[in-house]
DNA sequence: TAATATATTGAACATACATTCAATGAACAA
DNA sequence: TTGTTCATTGAATGTATGTTCAATATATTA
């Protein structure tokens, strides 16, 4: 079983030098050549691993999918409190497991910008927007929260972490906010 | 004259239509025929109008340049009010003068994501965040923003901007938010 | 060791797309 | 009218880059 390890370990790293450059650079401006460079390995072999550019980005949008499905917040927990500490946890991984923290910038940009129609679909379905909704609507019936639509106050936030994230991951000047700070907004 | 303001109305039409194209899809994805069918014209006519796709964006990044420099607030004006309604005008935009609106979401991109070296230099130079900047630490010596490193509450308020103004961009099911609500990040 | 399967390479190939160009039409000046 | 300049077109060209492939090395198995 040696062999089909390394094929994996091997799969890993290009999939994660990948991750890493399409975030810093965007996709499109990644050549295959560049990924192969970063690995390194010769750009053929890259076709060994994923039949295509374009299987390289799904299969990451998949693991992006898989992940984080369990954004809940408790019942004995308040929302805000909730929030903040979730959003606290992804900032800190900047540092400590880029890994995550570049997937969550990713999947923003494969559902917004010009990428691979399957590619954004996927993305668009695996979304933290739906059960933050309800969240919300928690908070504003216990009084943390202001009043306003649910739905745009919930896109309003994530999208604003959105930004802040993808700043943060193409300028190193950038440093991690105060997860407060951004709660606030629903304050 | 007739003759010179129709080439500059010309003009006018493509730049227009390719900002929107850009903002919508992305630099990479729209491509010079894309844009040539939406004016609409023949390809090679664009060629003559201008040297290159990445000239047409340097002109919108100069018209983008040039715009907005006044983003200071007046002495007798509280900051938070100020940016408020800054924040307020901008957003209206959005469905009044989607030109102003656009720029404002390609300018954020150029500097941030894969485009020509040129245009990220330009678009750098010119960027709202130094203004802001002393704005928020007057707003903290007047006790109404709270403490925190003033460039860090910059970029964070303005970068969780462009992430929701990209989202208004692409997305139609996204409504406009409260500027308030943004503003509180600094509350 | 021999035989087979897998990993690896670099160059060749194919395609998409920005750019060029020769030709045509329309406006304008004389 | 006649000549000149600018506007316009669509097909041809060149290039960048994703992808394929024949050849070679390395590992695995018998």
């Amino acid at each position: 079983m040696t062999r089909k390890e390394q094929k994996e370990e091997r799969r890993k790293a290009i999939l994660m030098t990948a991750l890493k450059l399409f975030v810093e650079r965007g996709y499109h401006d990644t050549k295959i050549t560049d990924i192969a460079e970063a690995v390194p390995m010769s750009t053929g072999l890259m076709f060994h691993y994923f039949e295509s550019k374009e299987d390289l980005l799904m299969e990451l949008v998949r693991m992006g999918s898989a992940g984080p499905g369990s954004v809940a917040c408790p019942e004995d927990v308040p929302p805000d409190v909730y929030l903040t500490s979730l959003l606290g946890q992804i900032l800190s991984y900047a540092k400590e497991q880029p890994w995550v923290f570049y997937m969550f910038v990713l999947m923003g940009q494969v559902r917004r910008t010009g990428m691979p129609e399957e590619a954004r679909k996927l993305a668009e379905s695996a979304d933290a927007l739906v059960p933050t909704v309800s969240m919300i609507k928690r908070g504003q019936k216990e009084g943390v929260f202001h009043k306003g639509d649910a739905d745009t106050m919930t896109r309003c936030f994530w999208y604003a972490v959105q930004g802040i994230m993808e700043q943060m991951a193409t300028d190193p000047e950038m440093k991690a906010p105060d997860p407060e700070w951004i709660v606030a907004m629903l304050k």
